[in-house]
DNA sequence: TGCTTAAACTAGCGGCGTAAGTTTTTACAC
DNA sequence: GTGTAAAAACTTACGCCGCTAGTTTAAGCA
């Protein structure tokens, strides 16, 4: 085939695509040709829409993280703020875990990331939070948030019971699978209640920086 | 070459070989050819000692974890406990902070990480926290730590100046490179105060659960 | 001494990202 | 209208990758 009368491919489609691949069978199985197979094409096709494989992962990462919500900085007190975003950006990733590591390094480039941290570190820095605090603060939230969605707790323990005989208090860690989401989901929501209200005891202290 | 008088290669030498490399090149660097030739070897002989390259991989990662010192917990209080092994933790991901996806999800079957949720686990139920809060508290600190090991929060921001000329509050952000370790840092032990004091207060305030 | 096992080797499979060059279609300038 | 340049598909191929199979030779033991 030559050039088709009409494009089989754009960049929406291709990202799309890549997107789906990700989630559904993740990183590793979303190569150039089992990508370009998806889309009814061949392998190098897809460079004529993208220079390098990276520019596609950074695409679909950008789609995930602009579904986050910052709106709710606006109108809110900086905690409730604060707390919202990271209710909604831990959602978005557990919808889309297997994107995570790729989001886990920063945001680089990607508008979406740039925009989210301008409203996250804007928010603190107009509530009166120190430069440097409020740089800390945001990195401490991309911890908890990304660190809670990179990989399951309580996936991370084999289910073999045998594993742990020769440690007393781990005699029950095979049985933590079966209540992966109450694990992970009480984590989550405990580290983000710890530290939004020790950081609000701060606050009202006067201690700001 | 056929099997030589004195053997060339043990597991001992392939683990050491291929931390140093993940250290040095990171881990995609750290290829079962790369790795050979750093052995003087060509890239199959490691067959011969391990099954395959993730089983290499985990032994390195094993190495790693096994660094971290887990004896803090006897004789200490619950809460320095916690903070002495957290800083341990801290400090060996830093030193090797290109194994540390490999650690991020979950201990597996590695000994030296089980030993040590046994460890993390045993103070904290010890100290009379209920079992479920104990895997929340657990996980949380895996959260921060992994977290803040996986990735840079100061060079996740690329560093040319005109990409945050559109954001308000983001125009010093390329300087963020420059104070890597004062805001890595910096982040990484606010995190830690903020989540070891509130836990304190709860526990001073019998709530365990 | 002979047999088994260990530890190196070489050759090769299928997959990866990507580069180069080909073909045909479209879009636009004259 | 026609000629030309660009676009979008294609095929082929390079040098990596993890890993398998089969070969060779030395070591260790009965």
């Amino acid at each position: 085939m030559a050039r088709p009368r009409q494009a089989l491919l754009t960049k929406e489609r291709i990202v799309e695509a890549a997107a789906a691949l990700i989630d559904a069978e993740g990183l590793d199985a979303c190569s150039m040709r089992r990508l370009a197979t998806e889309l009814g094409v061949q392998g190098p096709s897809l460079y004529n829409h993208f220079a390098t494989k990276a520019e596609i992962v950074d695409a679909v990462a950008e789609a995930v993280v602009a579904q986050v919500d910052i709106t709710v900085f606006g109108g809110n007190d900086w905690r409730e703020g604060l707390r919202l975003w990271a209710k909604s950006y831990h959602a978005v990733l557990a919808a889309h875990p297997n994107i995570v590591p790729v989001l886990a390094t920063g945001p680089g480039r990607r508008p979406a990331g740039l925009a989210m941290a301008e409203a996250v570190y804007g928010a603190l820095i107009e509530a009166g939070w120190s430069r440097a605090r409020a740089t800390h603060i945001g990195a401490l939230m991309r911890y908890l948030i990304t660190g809670s969605a990179l990989g399951s707790f309580a996936l991370g323990f084999d289910a073999d019971p045998e594993l742990y005989d020769h440690y007393p208090h781990l005699h029950r860690a095979h049985e933590l699978a079966a209540h992966r989401a109450a694990v992970d989901e009480g984590a989550f929501e405990l580290g983000l209640d710890l530290l939004i209200t020790s950081l609000s005891d701060r606050y009202d202290q006067g201690v700001r920086r």
